[in-house]
DNA sequence: TAGATTGTTAATCGATTAACAATC
DNA sequence: TAGATTGTTAATCGATTAACAATC
């Protein structure tokens, strides 16, 4: 089991190789990199070896290798396929996410309760009603299921996303799914949280 | 200096003791607090007595004291005078965003550079031009900046309102603040990785 | 007073850093 | 070959957990 500390550092390796390809820069050593995460150059080579040696003495790492075997392990190039439930300010903001479809998310459709919002186009998707949602789940089956709605509608809809075998989700309310499901997949998105941890370190000085 | 990892797990504790205190809940011992947030008893205990002791034995902790402490700690209180640039779907979706208030950050203005955009009203918020804001800031200060521009736009906007004395910032770009003003306070929120994470958790099974 | 539960010290566990032999 | 830099083991540091005396 590999430490969630590891896990959290790679997306951002990724993005710096990703910068460094752009650059043409063809190889990196351990030192360079950790000087433009902020860490140690033996963290670099820690993290990098639990999942093998991509590395070479005297060189330092190919960028391209080692960028495309991070995007291996994150699983990037995988179609996740992907609904959207709340079509709110935040919704809306997330459906016309551009880096969604890079990270290997695409969305399929989107759902709401709303009257005035079902019906319309909010980029290429249409919004539908939530009452759709099952019905249309069992003709095209998502993998995952973004939460842009408020917590005491999340109880319900996740209940109804597991039962047609949504098991991935990316939470952007409070509702712990977790706490209801331990089987699913969840990353939670929690602005709140941030936003406090920015009032401590301002309150702080 | 107080671990960045007690300091977020602050919030979830708020967030948790709102909630008893809606249900009316007068105390709370750290087991039962633990097996709520998936620690432990020790871990609760140990993080709030890096601030003091706010418990008491035989009893636990006093619901509404420890909200306010927590609060207070977090600085929720405080006014912070807040101006967003980017008014896109993200942008938008912030100025919507109604738990900003409660978090103590007060939305004075909104930037942006598109003629179609700047003149429109967001809820209360008026879009002005960009080129207004040295103006607007001199006239008006803001503690805090919230950053839903590209990447390649954040570097001369975070310029102008350093310059400025914006010295926080709530940042949704890739631009890396601290590293040109280590000074500064700052709270990445990278919707990028936590979706890359999302993926990983996804394709490890 | 007895029971419950904290505050706090000590023990453990795991993450990070340092060191260096291996090797390109 | 010499220099650079990795892969990997060992040492350190700090976070978490356990234990228990203090006390409400």
């Amino acid at each position: 089991m590999i430490s969630q500390f590891i896990i959290r550092r790679l997306p951002r390796y990724y993005r710096y190789l990703l910068q460094l390809e752009e650059l043409s820069v063809e190889s990196v050593s351990s030192a360079q990199f950790a000087n433009a995460m902020g860490l140690t150059a033996s963290q670099i080579r820690q993290d990098l070896n639990t999942f093998g040696a991509f590395g070479r003495q005297g060189y330092g790492y190919n960028v391209r290798i080692l960028k495309s075997k991070i995007s291996e392990l994150l699983g990037l190039a995988a179609e996740k396929k992907t609904i959207l439930i709340g079509v709110g300010n935040l919704g809306r903001a997330v459906i016309m996410y551009k880096d969604f479809i890079h990270r290997g998310f695409l969305l399929c459709g989107a759902f709401d309760v709303s009257a005035e919002i079902i019906g319309s186009k909010i980029g290429d998707i249409t919004v539908q009603s939530i009452e759709n949602m099952e019905k249309y789940l069992k003709e095209t089956p998502a993998d995952v299921a973004v939460l842009c709605i408020p917590s005491v509608a999340a109880k319900d809809v996740v209940s109804a996303l597991w039962k047609c075998g949504v098991t991935a989700y990316w939470n952007f309310s409070h509702y712990d799914v977790k706490n209801d499901y331990p089987e699913a997949i969840v990353e939670n998105v929690h602005l709140n949280d941030s936003l406090s941890v920015l009032s401590y370190e301002i309150s702080r000085n």
